[in-house]
DNA sequence: ACATTACATTCAGAAAACCGAATATGTCTC
DNA sequence: GAGACATATTCGGTTTTCTGAATGTAATGT
C-alpha cells in the first residue's frame, strides 16, 4: 500500500465534506433522513423552488451521497449510506447542539403536504 | 425548549462544517492532531508560507476548533475538542479511505524539521 | 533602544459557489 | 402524438471564498 502524504489525505477527506458543508444540503439530507423522498416532497418540506433543490441534489449525487430510483414520473432519493446522518449528528453535538434535535427532523416527521402517491399512502 | 426549524438546525450544523471543509484546514488539524503545534512546526510540516497558515488558523479559531497558548515568542495551538479528529476519521472511512491512514498522520509522526524549542526537546 | 523572530492582519485580484431564469428531458394521460 | 407534469440542466450575474503580497504587532536578544 502506497504511503499517502498528508496533503493527499486531506484532499480526499475534504472533497466529500465540501459537498455536505452547506446549510441547504444538510437540510436536504435531514429531510430525506433514513427514508426516501421525491423532489416534490422536498419542495413541500423545505419551501424552495424545484430547480434550486435539483441543483443541490445534483451536487450531492456527484459526491455519491444519494441514489435515485425512478417510479413513473417521480424520482425518489435515498442516502447511499445512512451513517452520513451519524456524521451530521456528531457535528451537531460537537457544536453544542442537543443530539435529539437532529433525528427529530427526519423525513417522516416532516409536514407531508406533498401530493405524490408515496406520501399520500403514507399518511392514510 | 423551543422547537427549531430544519433550516435553523441545518445552519447551525453547517457553520462549523464549512470551517472544516477545506483540504488545507484538514491538513492543519491533522498536523496538530492530539498534540500541540506552533506555527513554525506547521510551516515545516506542510510546506506553506507562514501568513497562509495563519489565515487558516484564524478561520479555525473563529469556529472554536482551536485554542492557543503563548510561550515566549511561540504560540502553540491545540484542538479544543479532540473528538474533531474522530469526525475527520469518520468522514475518511465514509468515503472509502482506510481508517488507519488518518491517525498515522498525527503531529508526532511528521517530519520535525521545525526549530522551535518544543520540537527540539521532543526529538532528543 | 534597536534589530530580529514568531505570528497576525489587511487588502486585492482570481476563482468558486450561490441562486434565479430559462430551457430541456423523460414519463404519463388522453 | 399532444399536452401536462416531475425533474434535470444550462446560463449568467452576484456574492463569497481563496490565496498571495504587503504590512502590523508582540516578545526576545543584544
Amino acid at each position: 500500500m502506497k504511503k499517502q502524504s498528508i496533503h493527499q489525505i486531506s484532499e480526499q477527506i475534504a472533497a466529500p465534506l465540501e459537498a455536505i458543508a452547506s446549510s441547504q444540503r444538510i437540510a436536504i439530507l435531514l429531510a430525506i433522513g433514513t427514508g426516501e423522498a421525491c423532489v416534490c416532497h422536498l419542495e413541500a418540506s423545505l419551501g424552495w423552488r424545484q430547480a434550486y433543490i435539483s441543483q443541490h441534489l445534483m451536487a450531492l449525487r456527484k459526491a455519491n451521497f444519494l441514489t435515485d430510483r425512478r417510479k413513473g414520473r417521480y424520482i425518489y432519493y435515498r442516502l447511499t449510506n445512512t451513517s452520513l446522518l451519524d456524521l451530521i449528528t456528531a457535528t451537531a453535538t460537537l457544536s453544542g447542539l442537543s443530539a435529539e434535535s437532529v433525528p427529530a427532523l427526519t423525513n417522516s416527521q416532516l409536514n407531508p403536504s406533498c401530493e405524490c402517491p408515496q406520501c399520500l399512502t403514507e399518511t392514510e
